[in-house]
DNA sequence: GACCTGATGTCAGTTACTGCCATCACTCTA
DNA sequence: TAGAGTGATGGCAGTAACTGACATCAGGTC
């Protein structure tokens, strides 16, 4: 028969799902059960694709993280790691840049819920973690690597922060590159 | 009766009884049930002290966080922003200084379980976000504020994390001031 | 055509967490 | 001094997140 087994892209069916769930009627008033169905699933093989609940809004942090060490790695030689690190995070911004109102959901739903926000900050602690690894593999020592690594990732927050929260959608490597500057003032002590 | 209805300080035995066990076996291989029996109490307790499993590890955060906050709220009128915090944090690490021994074990629980250390990184988020709101409080506009505060937490993490991985017990105040004069360093770009 | 594989379903079980009601030493008040 | 709170606790039932074990079955392989 030409009738397939299974609809196609199980994972991106639930997260849809979740996505617009967690968004009409909050993180903690949604149970997974509700997800897989709407997404013509069962809850067994939603736990199959994501390890918990929370994770199912973010699968695309791998992406974001390989991106960064990439283009941290790709640096030229003479970059300060500073500059490198802050290259790398224009880069990625430029990629969130396309899909500012998903952003701006995704966001929304993030920022109400307390055990959501926890997730989210580890993801930035293991992007954090990972850029201090590639500058040491650029030959920066530590407890260098370590904080131009965490400066980057805070002045990524403040500047994502500020732009997701901007119905205008200017432009975020833009904003991003100015939080490094105002950084930098604020450092020059 | 000079029998007292309850042995005192319920919520220090069940701290107690979850560090020892979250040691000895892990945090996941421990149920709430035996926390609160070895505290020789219930389940049902240990919930009314803590309003989950992770909080009874963060009990201190509260008091760590109103330590700061005054700290940089009592900075002189002429400190910048960044020298205010740096204070504070030296003030605070002076604090946990005495109890180095139980700081490294502490951590060393925490490091080994990921829902511990997502507790743990929002705990330093909501620092970051009190630092951040007294800095306003004493004038600092945003974006200057928040990346004051995010550098200062920043600094403290990897400051923390040398320092309580240092057997020789170095001196926190000490080593949170290196800390920033390589942050001012590596972002001195 | 028998066999394997991979994505799914079914089901039972554990455990974190919550709401509701009961208990009872101690305290306050009429 | 009796009786009415109060506050910390226990008991118990219920929900929902997550896990392990086993079954199913379309499609590809040899």
């Amino acid at each position: 028969m030409g009738v397939v087994r299974w609809e196609p892209d199980s994972r991106g069916r639930l997260e849809k799902a979740a996505m617009e769930l967690y968004g009409e009627r909050g993180f903690e008033n949604t149970t997974v059960a509700e997800i897989a169905t709407r997404a013509g699933l069962t809850e067994r093989t939603f736990f199959r694709h994501y390890t918990d609940k929370r994770e199912v809004l973010f699968w695309g942090a791998g992406a974001l993280q390989e991106l960064l060490v990439n283009a941290v790695a790709d640096a030229p030689d003479g970059a300060s790691p500073i500059d490198a690190v802050a290259t790398a995070l224009e880069t990625a911004g430029a990629m969130l840049q396309q899909r500012h109102e998903y952003a701006r959901q995704r966001q929304a739903v993030i920022a109400a819920n307390a055990e959501l926000r926890e997730r989210e900050l580890i993801k930035l602690a293991s992007l954090a973690a990972a850029i201090a690894g590639t500058l040491r593999g650029r030959g920066v020592k530590e407890p260098a690597a370590s904080l131009t690594a965490e400066a980057g990732i805070a002045v990524f927050k403040v500047a994502f922060e500020r732009w997701v929260n901007d119905t205008t959608g200017g432009d975020l490597p833009l904003v991003i590159r100015g939080s490094l500057e105002e950084l930098k003032a604020v450092t020059a002590g």
